[in-house]
DNA sequence: AGCTAAAATGTTTTT
DNA sequence: CATTTTAGCT
């Protein structure tokens, strides 16, 4: 009897000293093998290595450790050669532990869905460490984004719901210029109705599963929303006619796959025992329902995430899905991983009073075993050249003295147009960068035609892809004859394609347009023929030799300008050739999937040896050794739009907490008492998420006298206050005189009431007034454009009589 | 009808 | 400031 209570012990022992590198909370993470399981992962807290480790551990061991099972006789020796395997080394206690295995799961029964592909790819990767490269666990389990992993469901059950398996999707601008041309046929005015709040609705709509009838629905008197549900309706019909799926499309499908077809849902629910998803805190309604469908049967979900890093409400994340978890499945487990292992104290202390000052968190504090380390350093520059000018010195100086490489630095910041001014200085400096997002790879034009071409090979249906590149490189078919030629091939049920291809038989086009038309059609169809003959990377070389784009590139007299887009198409070839390699079964309409699919994170490698620039955004999930945040500003960082907003303010407040937390070692934050932005200059004070951070954490350097108390009103131009901080350098080097910020003439106050005119909106009467921050805020009612709320600073209002 | 050049306009974050 | 729209020119 006592044998069998020591055979247990021993058995979890063991396993405890096999995972002896994880701490207690990530063990308990791993060996919750079933049942629903929520872990709420603080930045930095190792949640990849839990991920990695629990699914290697269903695979090999399933429910070992739980289990009760004790087999029949258990001999002195049995517990012998168990105390003996503590001292096996890890691979061998790792392959002794098999015997332990109770009903271990199939590698292609369990599916990680993750952020982003590359860490879907680090997840697969570490798979393949544990299990070696050629192994069947490596290459069968199920990884992916949601995206990525719904579009395999779709390539497979797609025509259950309406779709061709070889549809394509269609990005944010493709989607966009379809939403036009259906209010453009429904005939709304792009003024009364911007098409850009039209596709966020829609998309909104999208992500809550409704339809253009249930949008209609909601709209009851909302004159507006029962438009945009028209407006919703018609690009639904045309974006199925296209064989398109957008973005939202992708996921919306899939639910309805999954909801309509018992069968599939079934299927599918039996095959996927385990599921895993990351960054659970970003999911949007869509997703849940999703990933309600595919755990049904088994209920064996692990969620990971962090509800102070949900920064994706704009794209229709709700938080609540993490918060409630518990409430769509019973008996859920929640784990909280609290313990740091990326950062030092004082950037954890300063992450945590950031975001100590957000409402509605399920409370957790993040602490380390590490070090205390260098304090916050806060520089307060006068202009953005300064500002990247700070950043460049101090690159070059970590480096030289302190020994740290390109790599190690990352500039995080609020918005792709802040990376312009640090990208010259770095430039200036002889500083290696890279800048990720802005103008993604994809989304550039020589690139996107190119992909266009590629598109409509694929998809012969896709109108919208077609219209882009009818006329590029110039054939002499106008504006004016597409749209005829849209309108025709609409009346006569045909594809833009097909109509072209007949283009002659109709008199409304011109000659020499239809004469072009028809020999465009004929391009594309002599292409499509030799596709499944070649390489993608050599078809695309074809495309771009064929369709005479080159040679309109080669045309180009500004050689910098040519040289650019001739080396983007090159590696639009290298991509292609590198997924070659990388995919089992490489073809066109695959290589399209990832196009579209593959973020510029996905492609960042940090391997190579420079400085990266991009958005906080696109930095969840990463780690550097040394962030870099400028603009930390009111107005920029939170911006403006979200300032008014007490909700938006705090998801301001939680990017501003994951862009902290993605340093290991040091931040360096800085502030510009005046920043060139859209065309005009600002004077913004510091951040409040910078105020946030205690005095303490901080080391002040160049001019700064920001901490002046809240009360007094404005700041950046304390007079007199020295440099105070060990980086001591020389701003205003080469330019004649630095500016003193001027002091700012006191506005003129107004009282509710008042006629007032403003340089735009003409005379209007002054209808509320608050007190925000250091400035006002008018509310004002216009003779001529309604009413506008402005700020005192930028308004520019003048009394009347 | 198509192309080029000047005018207007509008700006967060992304799969 | 940089892209998109519109007016004028060929």
């Amino acid at each position: 009897m006592d044998l069998r209570k020591e055979y247990i012990t021993l058995k979890k022992e063991l396993f405890d000293i096999y995972y002896r590198d994880l701490n207690n909370k990530q063990r308990e993470a791993v060996y919750a093998v079933n049942g629903p399981v929520l872990i709420l992962a603080g930045a930095g807290s190792g949640k990849t290595t839990v991920l990695v480790n629990r699914i290697a551990h269903i695979i090999r061991f399933g429910d070992a450790y739980n289990s009760d099972l004790v087999p029949e006789f258990v001999s002195e020796d049995t517990i012998e050669e168990m105390k003996k395997a503590r001292t096996l080394g890890k691979r061998e206690l790792g392959d002794y532990l098999t015997k332990f295995a109770v009903s271990p799961a199939p590698a292609w029964s369990v599916m990680g869905i993750t952020f982003t592909n590359k860490a879907a790819g680090e997840i697969k990767t570490r798979i393949g460490e544990i299990f070696g490269e050629e192994s069947d666990e490596y290459s069968s389990i199920m990884t992916g984004t949601f995206h990525s992993v719904c579009c395999r469901f779709l390539r497979r059950y797609g025509s259950l719901v309406g779709y061709d398996t070889n549809f394509s999707i269609c990005d944010t601008a493709d989607s966009k210029n379809l939403i036009t041309e259906c209010m453009k046929r429904l005939d709304i005015d792009e003024k009364t109705l911007a098409v850009k709040s039209v596709q966020n609705t829609i998309s909104k709509a999208k992500d809550k599963l409704m339809t253009p009838e249930d949008l209609a629905g909601e709209a009851g008197n909302d004159f507006k929303l029962k438009k945009i549900a028209e407006i919703y309706s018609v690009y639904q019909e045309r974006l199925k006619t296209q064989n398109l799926l957008d973005f939202d499309d992708i996921i919306m499908a899939t639910v309805e796959l999954l909801s309509g077809h018992e069968d599939v849902r079934n299927t599918l629910q039996r095959r996927y025992r385990y599921i895993c998803v990351d960054e659970y805190q970003d999911t949007n309604f869509a997703q849940l329902r999703l990933t309600l469908l595919l755990s049904g049967y088994y209920k064996n979900i692990m969620v990971v995430g962090d509800e102070d890093q949900s920064i994706y409400k704009f794209r229709g994340a709700v938080i609540e899905n993490i918060l409630s978890f518990d409430q769509n499945y019973d008996n859920t487990r929640v784990i909280k991983l609290e313990e740091n292992y990326r950062s030092t104290q004082t950037i954890l202390d300063a992450a945590n009073s950031i975001i100590s000052h957000n409402t509605g968190r399920l409370g957790k504090t993040l602490w380390t075993q590490s070090e205390k380390g260098d304090p916050i350093i806060v520089s307060n520059l006068d202009t953005q050249i300064d500002e990247g000018r700070y950043i460049s010195t101090v690159i070059s100086d970590e480096r030289t003295k302190n020994g740290f490489s390109f790599r190690d630095f990352a500039v995080l910041y609020r918005m792709n147009a802040q990376s312009r001014a640090i990208e010259q200085a770095l430039v200036k400096s002889a500083i290696p960068y890279r800048v990720l997002g802005g103008l993604r790879f994809f989304e550039r034009l020589e690139v996107k035609d190119i992909v266009s071409y590629l598109y409509v090979i694929n998809n012969p249906m896709d109108d919208v892809r077609l219209r882009r590149i009818i006329n590029t490189p110039r054939r002499g078919i106008g504006n004016r004859s597409v749209e005829i030629a849209v309108l025709l091939a609409y009346e006569e049920g045909f594809s833009l394609l097909e109509f072209m291809r007949n283009a002659r038989k109709y008199s409304a086009i011109s000659p020499s347009a239809s004469k072009s038309m028809q020999e465009f059609a004929f391009l594309i169809d002599s292409l499509r023929e030799s596709v499944a003959k070649m390489t993608v990377s050599n078809f695309i070389m074809k495309v771009i030799d064929d369709s005479g784009y080159e040679r309109m590139i080669r045309e180009i007299e500004n050689k910098t300008e040519r040289d650019e887009r001739l080396s983007n198409l090159d590696e639009l070839i290298n991509t292609a050739k590198q997924y070659e390699q990388t995919s089992d079964e490489p073809s066109l309409s695959g290589f399209l999937e990832e196009v579209a699919l593959i973020s510029d994170v996905d492609r960042y490698d940090d391997e190579a040896d420079a400085v990266v620039l991009m958005t906080i955004h696109s930095a969840k999930g990463l780690e550097f050794p040394i962030v870099f945040l400028p603009g930390m500003e009111e107005n920029v960082f939170p911006g403006y739009q979200t300032i008014m907003n007490p909700e938006e303010l705090e998801e301001e407040r939680r990017l501003a907490y994951v862009a902290v937390t993605r340093a290991k070692k040091k931040v360096y934050i800085s502030h510009v008492n005046s920043r060139m932005l859209n065309g005009q200059t600002q004077m913004n004070q510091i951040s409040r998420f910078v105020r946030e951070i205690p005095d303490s954490l901080i080391q002040q350097t160049a001019m700064d006298s920001y901490r002046s108390p809240y009360s007094s009103g404005y700041y950046g131009k304390r007079t007199g206050s020295a440099f105070s901080g060990k980086y001591n350098y020389d701003w205003s080097a080469g330019k004649p005189e630095t500016k003193q910020s001027k002091p700012k003439t006191p506005l003129e106050v107004f009282e509710v009431g008042d006629n007032v005119s403003h340089g735009l909106f003409g005379n209007g009467v002054i209808l509320s007034v608050k007190q925000m921050g250091g400035d006002i805020l008018y509310e004002v009612v216009f003779e001529e454009h309604g009413t506008k709320k402005l700020m005192a600073t930028f308004a520019k209002l003048k009394k009347i009589n």
